[in-house]
DNA sequence: CTCGCTCATCGATTCCGGTCGATCCATGCG
DNA sequence: CGCATGGATCGACCGGAATCGATGAGCGAG
């Protein structure tokens, strides 16, 4: 990065690698709080366990454990993350802890993806 | 999950949990390739690296180094990640490794997640 | 009140992923 | 040819996450 373009950007010499990024980055901030709600979508179990709250539209954990053949814990480990995410609401009726799907979170993370200009470019 | 609901699914007791989920839950293997685009995705690095592709259009490793403050071997890393889930294209030309974004792999991700009837639901 | 059921939390273990320095490969230049 | 440069790979380190068993907190039924 320290050759002659750093200091003469008007040439644009024909060797160059090409237009240096003048535009600074997505920022640091969005960018951690967009990766969280990303990472909690980024795991096959808490994808299976999505489409299951999905398909019964409210869910408990005790209809969910067999299915992933996880533990009780780790399921309710993988319901917390997906709440703390936004992606997913806790309701606690009587024992049961009732989960249903936030379809807003889907939705905007779904433009955030498909059009990157309102979300990963800086604006 | 061992009460009487599942000897006798047909009497839909008030005290009951929920529905049983009688439909599977989505494919593992669909799950984890899908999980593995985005967990491409979840990194704030990876995110910022995307946007100055998505800003440059044609970036290489050494203008994208400087803007996130990471090491070169650790954005070549990421931007290996990337291109193994289908995010990114490299090509070489010369001496330096240009990368481009492909479009249908975010409109195509986008719509798994705003649509899950198709991608996270069992058709 | 006591017991049983559902769920969350804790502690420990194991494994994956991000990061870096050092090194190697390929290309262009003299 | 040899040297310099851009980039990829390697090996190692370290923090975090996934998973489990055990335990604790809340609520319902008897």
């Amino acid at each position: 990065m320290t050759d002659a373009r750093t200091l003469l950007p008007v040439l644009d010499e024909p060797g160059a690698c090409c237009t240096p990024p003048t535009a600074p980055p997505l920022d640091l901030a969005d960018a951690q709080r967009l990766a969280e709600q990303l990472r909690a979508l980024a795991d096959p179990m808490r994808l299976q366990l999505l489409s299951l709250v999905m398909a019964c539209d409210s869910a408990c954990i005790c209809d969910l454990t067999a299915p992933v053949g996880l533990s009780q814990p780790t399921v309710s480990h993988h319901m917390r993350i997906l709440v703390d995410a936004g992606l997913l609401t806790r309701e606690k009726r009587g024992r049961w802890a009732h989960y249903s799907v936030v379809p807003e979170a889907f939705t905007s993370l779904a433009g955030l993806i498909a059009d990157p200009r309102r979300g990963l470019r800086t604006p």
